[in-house]
DNA sequence: CCTGTTCATTGACTTGAGTCAATAAATTCA
DNA sequence: TGAATTTATTGACTCAAGTCAATGAACAGG
């Protein structure tokens, strides 16, 4: 039977059997509801998370305005800048579909580590992996219209624009919902 | 005498005698004009970067128009995202000042792994902490105005004001010249 | 199935950044 | 130093995104 998590390392390295089954124990899961905050701004975040159903979004409220800055949907980690640097979250997260995530804690993962030192390394990679697609998601941002980013996202998440609705999507794309709605017309139609 | 590598280092862990010495010996630096271009546009990067003296931009071609995403200064590393994907660069790494850095190579970096277990630990540390770096960068291009970015980096930066010619910091703000120049205007007088 | 709420669209108007073009200031270097 | 080049400022105009407000569509809960 496999593991999303165990597939997500694979993609790393490759697990023995004992390694697998090590990662397969080990492995802490739960439910969350629609609507659930995983992480309040001000909180310092105690876990981190794996998804392995649903999609949780990160955002800030500014002013009492939403600014979305990220979807995470199956597979993805989500390592929050508070579970690393110990000091309160400046953003929330928030799950918007019923979810079922892997949580990691700082014990835990030592634990893992100590079990499976291979797994030590592994970690830069991971690191590095993420820090480049956040980097390109900040250069996209800086490179693209308004317009431009919202093409993009219906070419590489098509099912994003299903799952969540169209005034996130704009704050997540830097615009208002009114604009979104704009440019949707004057590309289609 | 100090090295800013080694100190670099130690913001992660303390080093023996013996491992700063296998640092500094192993360090391999060279001097560049301002204007040398570190990395091209469609060539794939054989080395990393750590600054010991100058100013490192990184920085797009899109349809002629210069697009700065970074400018990096000393003691800063440079991992660009081609050298960890071995895949073509999207973007430039120029000085903009006479410099001079460190190179390291994935040869020279496993070799120096090897004699340096412990640093494998902290790699995971390194990029961890840029990673908080990148999304913090992002998520505060995403809440703030360009009126707003410009106080921010005055606040935070306020020596690349100087070091830098204003029309890249306005490329780096995500707007025109004109635009902060008339910014400035509005802030200061 | 109806009702209230949330979400999406549209219109009229404002505003801030972009564009084009000219000029001024600062730098570079022969 | 002085001429050439690069960088910064300013003005007039355009245009895309924001704002405010109203209407319509989709959806959830009783």
């Amino acid at each position: 039977m496999s593991n999303p998590i165990v597939d997500f390392l694979s993609k790393y390295i490759d697990l023995t059997q004992e390694e697998t089954d090590i990662v397969t124990n080990q492995d802490m899961m739960r439910s969350y509801k629609k609507g659930t905050i995983l992480l309040s701004e001000g909180k310092i975040a105690k876990e981190c998370f794996f998804i392995l159903q649903g999609c949780v979004m990160s955002y800030y409220l500014v002013d009492g305005e939403f600014k979305v800055t990220e979807f995470f949907t199956e597979s993805q980690p989500i390592t929050p800048v508070s579970y690393t640097t110990k000091k309160p979250s400046e953003y929330f997260l928030e799950c918007m579909e019923d979810c079922i995530i892997s949580l990691g804690t700082p014990e835990r993962s030592a634990e893992l580590m100590s079990k499976l030192p291979r797994l030590a390394a592994m970690g830069a990679s991971i690191m590095e992996d993420q820090l480049a697609n956040q980097r390109m998601k900040y250069d996209e941002f800086i490179k693209l219209s308004p317009e431009d980013r919202y093409q993009n996202l219906q070419k590489t998440s098509p099912d994003l624009l299903n799952r969540v609705p169209q005034y996130l999507i704009a704050s997540y794309l830097g615009i208002k919902p009114e604009t979104l709605s704009r440019i949707r017309k004057r590309l289609y139609s």
